[in-house]
DNA sequence: AAATTCTTCCAAAGCGCTTTGAATAAATCC
DNA sequence: GGATTTATTCAAAGCGCTTTGGAAGAATTT
């Protein structure tokens, strides 16, 4: 059933039925009602590509998906953060389209995207410190919003992010009053914006407590089960090991806990374990009482917010170029895995 | 830049220069070298929506997403399959939308897919055992690929699967080649295919091992690290408790590494472990050697079959309405986590 | 009662593309 | 050389919708 037939069907021009359908004031009630419950009956909807033509918008965000290459991962927090962009597109009558982009080739895909009209905007994630496609979506005049930020850029740029560096802040500060004094980082990929800010948080803390920080105690590389553990054991073995580790994500951070416990050592005894925590559905960082004592920031709702700014960036074009900046806090909480510094 | 300035600017009808971009024949190959150039030169792309509306086809694959309510969770297997699925698509000429539906809202949901013209096209992950999405899809004329299949279900679907019960079947005789005799099942959610399909196996195994099953070592819920904790601690203070553990998912078993280390025994000695590994890019079971001996399907590669059935089956329907069906084996791979049953 | 304003509706143009059917130019045939 | 075929190209219709610019009728004013 199509805009035309419904209108003959009703006896009523494609205009009309059209305003009624689109809420536009001139048309009368009764009339419109009348239109409404066949559109209800016929299951009628309007084409969407007919519609996105006519109107010249999309209703549609694209998402990037990252794996193109194989060295490139989907990391965990995407499909949280998508559900949570998901439900506020449908919510405001977008869709969302997932494209997968090798990196590399953002220029030609991202140029393409837009020439193909696919899309309205564009939600950008996993910034590296001086994340190139800023400046290109800027060149290109795709709205967009980035899920963190980039230290080294200085266009303006619409963000939501969390305060990774007073997270981590906190956190090392937290282990310090435990009276940890051999503190381990074990952190994501070095060129990632959030790893970089999260570093700085800790030496930070470190430094206000007048605690010298040693590379051997810190860490970078992709945050997944096996490199957590790699690291843990490694550090572990030093001939003086920390007392405690902060670790950048949940995965990473349960390899930490098998490290330990391969070392015969028991978390929250003799070793302190503090994590940043997603809140990933199928993560959860248990149940009631933590596992993990952890500073908790929820990626779904990252997702709602990232998407809630783009529409808004979208349907309310700033004039004077302001862009938008969301600046999430996290809340600390204390779980099984600290305690007390050993006595040694 | 469009197809009617672009022709002007090339002083060639848009016909013609739609006919050399789209690759037809009746184009000499001189004009056509000619718009080709020029097309790359303006960075002109045929818009999609227009394209759409001229073809009738939307050239969009639909994923659905779980997670409107928030008890519904966005499985980690998402990312992966989304990753495998996207990739082909793009190789095709597809796009991926990806909306949210929340469960009992399907037929709206997918009717108004349709209506609107959105997709030509969607996958449907995670089927229970009488799945009642087939029907409605079937009835609704939209074509799809079902990952997973439905037991009780007789209408015909197109589906690709893991053979899920030879899975479990092996996993389970594996164990009691070893001489496991008590060997528990955690498995997924009741109502799920994949769950009676590896519980099947598990209990064959037994059978044919004259091994009588016993409530007490199956557990079902979501596969979550928390819900593996809990089941398999319970069970391992059973006064007989268990002696290996059969676990659907990596991440349940993760927890229940940290029952059997939290109840001070020792994983692949004084407990066995074998998994379904999904081979998440985020979450490897291990770098050489797995960690938990496992059952290995790649779900990125179920990704990448289903979209490539999936758009076969657009692209050539079958006429006399065959449908078409993959069924996966896996790869029974060892790893640490299991041993020879103790002696007791 | 005529003039003016609303209110409610509609015809037609246009969004950017594909595709049918026809026209033109070039090549082949008798 | 004229008729026939073949290779290229194009004009125009149409995909399903929104939206501009009227038009017709009802309500209000003078």
């Amino acid at each position: 059933m199509n805009l035309k037939e419904l209108s003959n069907h009703l006896g009523i021009s494609p205009t009309t039925v059209s305003r009624a359908l689109g809420g536009y004031p001139e048309v009368s009630e009764k009339t419109r009602l009348k239109v409404q419950t066949a559109a209800k009956k016929f299951h009628y909807s309007a084409n969407t590509r007919a519609k996105s033509l006519a109107t010249g918008r999309a209703m549609m965000i694209g998402h990037i998906l990252p794996g193109a290459t194989k060295d490139e991962m989907v990391n965990p927090i995407f499909g949280d953060f998508l559900s949570g962009a998901s439900g506020t597109y449908t919510k405001h009558g977008y869709d969302l389209l997932l494209s997968q982009v090798a990196s590399g080739d953002e220029e030609r895909a991202y140029n393409n995207l837009k020439a193909k009209g696919a899309i309205d905007g564009l939600i950008v994630q996993g910034p590296s410190i001086d994340e190139p496609r800023i400046k290109l979506l800027n060149r290109l005049g795709i709205p967009f919003v980035l899920h963190g930020r980039a230290s080294e850029v200085t266009e303006p740029y619409n963000w939501v992010d969390v305060n990774n560096t007073h997270c981590f802040l906190r956190a090392t500060q937290f282990l310090l009053n435990l009276g940890h004094k051999r503190i381990a980082l074990i952190n994501g990929l070095e060129h990632m914006d959030f790893a970089k800010r999260r570093r700085e948080g800790y030496l930070d803390a470190l430094c206000q407590a007048a605690i010298s920080s040693q590379a051997l105690y810190m860490h970078c590389s992709q945050m997944t089960e096996d490199q957590g553990y790699q690291a843990a054991y490694s550090m572990l073995e030093l001939p003086v090991p920390p007392t405690a580790f902060l670790v950048s994500s949940l995965i990473s951070a349960i390899g930490v806990r098998r490290a330990i416990s391969d070392k015969g050592l028991k978390m929250g005894q003799d070793i302190s374990v503090i994590i940043h925590d997603d809140d990933i559905s199928y993560l959860r960082n248990g149940r009631d009482i933590p596992i993990f004592t952890a500073t908790r920031s929820s990626v779904f709702e990252a997702g709602q917010l990232c998407a809630e700014m783009l529409i808004d960036v979208i349907e309310n074009p700033n004039p004077n170029g302001n862009t938008r900046h969301i600046l999430l806090e996290s809340q600390l909480l204390v779980g099984q895995s600290t305690g007390p510094a050993p006595l040694a």
